[in-house]
DNA sequence: TATATTGTTAGCGAATTGGCTAATGATACG
DNA sequence: CGTATCATTAGCCAATTCGCTAACAATATA
C-alpha cells in the first residue's frame, strides 16, 4: 500500500525536504529556510509527504515537528531492488547473448 | 544526473511496465498486451521511461525491443537508502528521547 | 508493388499540479 | 485581552500530464 511514494518524491523540491529531514525532524519553519518557495507551498509538500507516509507530523503547540519515515522510505527502495534484482538474476540463468545486450547498454 | 527516476517510477502504468520488463525485454506491443491502455499510450510511457534512462530501447527492424536498466535503478534505491540510513543513524547517535518518538511512528 | 505489421506523431480535451498572495486558525506571551 | 508567531486554507492562474483516436512512417512479406 501507500504506492505513491514514487509519486511524492517525484518532486525536486519534495526531494531537498527529505533530505534535509533525514538530517533530523524539522518545523515547517524550518524546512522553508533556504528551498527559495514561500511557507505555503512548502506546507503543502509537507502534506503531500505524509499522505505518502514518507513523513510524520508530531503537533507540539502551534509547531508541527516533521520526521521521516523509515519504514516507508525501506519499502520504496524495496521494490526498485526487487525489480533491479529480478532483471539482473536473468543474466546469471542464460549467459552469453544477453550479455552482450548488457555492453550496449553501455 | 537523470533524477527524474522517480517521476518516471510515479505513474502505476510506468511501474507495470518496469515489473514486466524485470522479467526479460519486451516490445512495445508485448508491454501493451494486458495493461489495458492503448499502445500510442504505452508508446508514450516508454518513452518517458527511456528518458529518464530507466529502460534502453534497441530498434531492430520495424520492432523494439525494450529492456531495464539496472543502473539507473540502482542510483535511485541508493539515494533513498542514504536518506534513510542517515535518518537511522541519528538514533544510534543519540538514544532516548528520540527512541520514544520512534515509538511514537508506528 | 501492394498489403500487413509494428510503432510513433499529431492533436484534442479533461484533470492535476505547483506556485503565489491574502486571509484564517490556533497557540503563546506580554 | 491584544499581539506576535507558526502554520494551514482559499482561491487564482499557468503549465503539465494522461488518455484517446486518427493519421503517418517504416519495415517486412506475398
Amino acid at each position: 500500500m501507500a504506492n505513491d511514494t514514487f509519486t511524492a518524491l517525484a518532486h525536486p523540491l519534495r526531494r531537498r525536504i527529505v533530505e534535509r529531514l533525514s538530517g533530523g525532524p524539522a518545523t515547517v519553519g524550518e524546512a522553508t529556510g533556504d528551498l527559495g518557495v514561500s511557507k505555503p507551498t512548502v506546507s503543502r509538500h509537507l502534506r503531500a509527504l505524509e499522505e505518502a507516509r514518507v513523513v510524520t507530523r508530531v503537533i507540539d503547540g502551534r509547531s508541527h515537528r516533521l520526521a521521516l519515515r523509515p519504514d516507508t522510505l525501506a519499502e520504496a527502495s524495496k521494490w526498485i531492488e526487487t525489480q533491479r534484482t529480478r532483471w539482473e538474476g536473468l543474466f546469471d540463468a542464460v549467459g552469453e547473448y544477453l550479455q552482450e545486450e548488457r555492453a550496449d547498454r553501455r
